[in-house]
DNA sequence: GTGTTTGCAAAGTGTTTGCAATTTA
DNA sequence: TAAATTGCAAACACTTTGCAAACAC
């Protein structure tokens, strides 16, 4: 019973990794858990590996970091540069653009339709722009 | 005669830092004059200590860290995140964006007016936006 | 079994800090 | 001379790496 309830819902991952040709190992398996099954999340490497563990699962931070490599090079992961100093992951790697909360340290998605270009520029000969990113920084308003 | 010619110019930078209350001391001259002497320029604390040496002059790279930090408070310089794990700084306060060039590895200055928003979302109540920033990365196209 | 993955501890990178010695006003 | 600034070396935070042991298929 309590299995069942427990196993199931790492079918859905186990197929996730699969189809990116990564072993479905318990590590990779416990961290994909926690970043896809539930709604899209921004994540560091000391975060994911504080989570894991609280779940009771020993995964090493160098596996976290390898993992979080290892899912963004498959296009499951985004990585996001806000904070020089530490790197967060995106699990919504469509097109979308971030809020960063300077108190908390945190992003959060700019909805869809909450921003729009007017105008862009266009990427010179021989150039091509590989991402248009924007971030909005938000402080306490004093 | 040769003095003349190499001090003279130092005269604007000592009034630059004097304006904001910063002793001009050999190594923030030093510095400032390299930042500020001239177009606006993007650099790293380890790209300014090289040039810095380049010219004779001994200022220790955590001088070059403190000074650059003091000039940000100041308002002299702008810190910009492209990159985690390095820091750079520019010379252009004044609002706009960035092109960042992953081949080199530098940044860019998007021209006013090349970029525009259509629509921007307003800061919830008690909330405001301390920086709107877009950072277009341009990759060689293959 | 064979090749992949993991975990550890060590090394690496960019940055900050504590403090004695030096410099500025 | 008093207060600010510097330089060094050590400490730091985050990330990567090398390699032997463990694991997946």
């Amino acid at each position: 019973m309590l299995d069942k309830v427990k196993k199931r819902p790492f079918s859905s991952v186990i197929k996730k990794l699969r189809q990116v040709e990564l072993r479905p190992t318990r590590q990779r398996m416990a961290l994909a858990k926690l970043l896809f099954d539930g709604p899209n999340r921004h994540v560091t490497a000391e975060m994911l590996h504080e989570e894991v563990q609280q779940a009771n699962i020993n995964v090493s931070l160098a596996t976290v970091y390898n993992s979080l490599h290892q899912f963004t090079s498959a296009g499951l992961l985004r990585e996001v540069v806000v904070d020089s100093g530490r790197t967060y992951f995106d699990t919504n790697t469509t097109d979308h653009h971030h809020y960063f909360m300077e108190k908390e340290g945190c992003l959060k998605d700019i909805p869809e339709g909450e921003i729009n270009f007017d105008m862009l520029p266009t990427a010179p000969e021989g150039k091509k722009f590989s991402r248009v990113e924007v971030i909005i920084h938000v402080a306490e308003d004093n």
